[in-house]
DNA sequence: TGGACCGTTCAATTTTTAATGAACTCTACG
DNA sequence: CGTAGAGTTCATTAAAAATTGAACGGTCCA
């Protein structure tokens, strides 16, 4: 009796209580800056893994494609958020999370938010300069107080990110 | 001739080149905080119009549907991002965008945000009792480790939002 | 040189999210 | 009351985003 049975046949990798919930934190973290889930699920189990794991260690014990660990890996290396480290196996790259909120937020602010406020900048260019064509001078005079109010709101965010990265920065 | 032509038979309401490109930086600029494009392209036309309009301008202006113009201005009024004001027609509400960064980023912080740092903080404390569970000592030095990690994240989150809106305030 | 294996890429697919529009409520007015 | 118009809701549909997996490129070693 009980050959082949279902009873506590635990998948060998799976993810214990512990790594589960970290995972699924980090799953749900990510998205209020908008990332996939699946990038929230490596960095997860990454953070709560006490050694370092190779990209296949990823694939099996998240049950998620290798597709998207590759992806997922090159984003979070290109925001520093990971670090390569030497494993068992030589011919595998493995990985460590970095652990430190000020490089995440860093990688982030770098590599999210910093292309967006440069393009912002180009397009106020754009804007002061349809609003230069104005004909009519009360209206110009309106839409020259919003564009200055834009250019106002983008000095204040350049303000405000390194000013975040200072106060996590001890 | 010409009756009936096409030539030049623009849109009566159509949006003129200022707006539009207003219009688009907010819809881009709404999806990095990951707000659907209609919210900005709602909050752009406000911002970008000298008079208050009733949602069914936005509706014919902005060519979206009603459904999607008042959850917008829905989710707008919970932000503090806009406001209700007299228009010509008494039967209509009429709004107007409110123009300082610091409502808006205020609004975001404490609708968005703070719910999710309230249930984090919730998790942390379910992911404590876990590691609390761990037998293998060595292991549970670890989780603890981490577990600690985190909630210095959280605690450092806590300690940022206040200070961005205090930049924000003047 | 060849084949085993690690990792990447990207077109196809699935899943998630946002937008639509018909049905509804509510109010004001005759 | 009854109807007309403003505004909301929500099931359906459409659009966007993430995930998959098969094909590919590179490297190491026999």
């Amino acid at each position: 009796m009980c050959l082949g049975g279902f009873v506590s046949e635990a998948k060998p990798n799976a993810l214990v209580e512990i790594e589960r919930q970290v995972v699924s934190l980090f799953a749900d973290g990510v998205r209020v800056a908008g990332l996939p889930r699946s990038i929230g699920e490596i960095y997860g189990l990454l953070f709560v893994s006490a050694d370092p794991l190779a990209m296949d260690d990823l694939v099996v014990r998240l049950n998620i494609s290798k597709g998207s660990v590759s992806q997922g890996l090159k984003f979070l290396r290109t925001l520093g958020a990971i670090r390569e480290v030497e494993g068992p196996d030589v011919r595998r790259t493995y990985y460590e999370g970095d652990i430190e909120l000020k490089k995440l937020v860093g990688g982030f602010i770098r590599e999210q938010m910093r292309p967006h406020m440069e393009s912002g900048k180009d397009r106020l260019k754009a804007l002061e300069a349809e609003v230069a064509k104005e004909e009519d001078e009360s209206k110009q005079a309106f839409y020259d107080e919003r564009v200055k109010k834009l250019e106002r709101w983008l000095k204040q965010a350049k303000l405000v990110l390194p000013l975040i990265q200072r106060v996590l920065g001890e």
